[in-house]
DNA sequence: TGGAACAAGATTGTATACAAAATGCATAGA
DNA sequence: TCTATGCATTTTGTATACAATCTTGTTCCA
């Protein structure tokens, strides 16, 4: 099996930075699979640079947690268990409710104008069929909603815990009975956020992230 | 001004990861400076080793946010405003009110001992002189409740915020004005969770925070 | 047949080499 | 004196080289 990612080489980068990002959507993508080594020459080879870049990658995705090092073998693309996921849910709980609480006092009218418009754009995605343009609207509402806290480490935090479970995101997009629920969810954050009422606010939150905590349970329970 | 930051070479580890806990320990300690640039050949130089292993450590404290690059100008140590800092403890709040929650009815009998233990170790190491063992001490105590949260994502994002302001809090421990509120505050800590009272142990450890956060901002505000 | 030992190949870890870019200084000209 | 230009130096970015180690497969012996 040749998997095959290009470099995109659009305007001038380091190679490392893009090496980088390239593994790691592979990665976040389930190109490259949960177990599967990573070889420094192979991947040379096939992204057409040398070792060097592609290591000082792999030391990135290895602080990032997408990648296992073992010494003297290499890289291994890290597996993500049930227990994993739960982990980060409940971590992304606490800060999601924390980031739009937060929000709820600090977001500017124009903010808000934004996250609406935003999240009326994530509904005309949904009818389409693009799973990938909707991931990115959905991303882009919330990302609307972590910059208005105005706290740049939070928004950090928040995009990375997100990212890890890409994936997973991806099936539950695909999923057309979730949509109706998604909607219904991102519009009473956007009450709440126009009413600035904080308990309601990181309510709708806590059910946003846990409804896509069943879903992601209930897909990974059986398997492993 | 030449510093002298040595590796420890205690046990087998590729070089890379020593020079990146020596380079991340130089600037949490404040040996390396914010706005200081970290150049390849001269650390190398100082350390023993080539330019690959730095080059690895640098891309893993790029990640990490401790330094910046500037393309085709190489890193520099990043600054830490009153702001960032700001931001970290609300983030650090957060979770440490949830790694707490989750501990009251998470901690075994065992666990709960131990953290007894730490609890009373660190009233020890506060009546001699040694700050560094202090802060040690001090870590061990938390990392003790983390652990027994069972959450591996949530340590390990507790474990970097809280290095974040290494520097910051080592100026804390070192006022002695300080300590008898620590004792307290810890005891309070302890107190809640043996009668896994959640509330009551959020409550304290919002407290904690909250006396460390005056202390940094008291600390920095008129100098920045 | 099973297992241990050894050898060949593959892969990582580290060092070095070389090219491209940026910086700084010196000098020339107005 | 001030500014601009060009050259030398420094530094990064990338590639390659070499040594240490690990993997794997084969052979030999019990």
């Amino acid at each position: 099996m040749v998997e095959t990612f290009q470099l995109q080489m659009n305007e001038y980068l380091p190679l490392r930075d893009v090496v980088f990002q390239t593994l790691r959507q592979a990665i976040l993508r389930g190109e490259l699979k949960p177990g599967e080594r990573l070889m420094e020459i192979h991947l040379a080879q096939q992204l057409g640079v040398s070792r060097t870049p592609v290591r000082e990658a792999i030391r990135k995705l290895e602080l990032e947690g997408l990648v296992l090092m073992i010494p003297r073998r290499g890289a291994v693309v890290a597996e993500i268990t049930v227990s994993d996921l739960e982990d980060v849910l409940e971590v992304r709980m606490a800060l999601e409710e924390l980031a739009v609480k937060h929000a709820c006092h600090s977001v500017t009218p124009g903010q808000l104008a934004e996250i609406r418009r935003l999240a009326e754009e994530f509904k005309n995605t949904l009818s389409g069929d693009d799973v990938a343009a909707c991931a990115q609207a959905d991303m882009r509402f919330h990302d609307a909603i972590y910059e208005a806290t105005g706290n740049g480490r939070l928004v950090q935090i928040l995009n990375n815990l997100r990212e890890q479970m890409y994936r997973y995101r991806m099936e539950y997009l695909k999923d057309r009975k979730s949509h109706r629920n998604l909607i219904e969810e991102h519009d009473g954050i956007l009450q709440a956020l126009e009413s600035r009422d904080e308990a309601l606010a990181a309510q709708m939150t806590a059910r946003h992230i846990e409804c896509q905590k069943e879903y992601f349970i209930q897909m990974l329970g059986p398997r492993e």
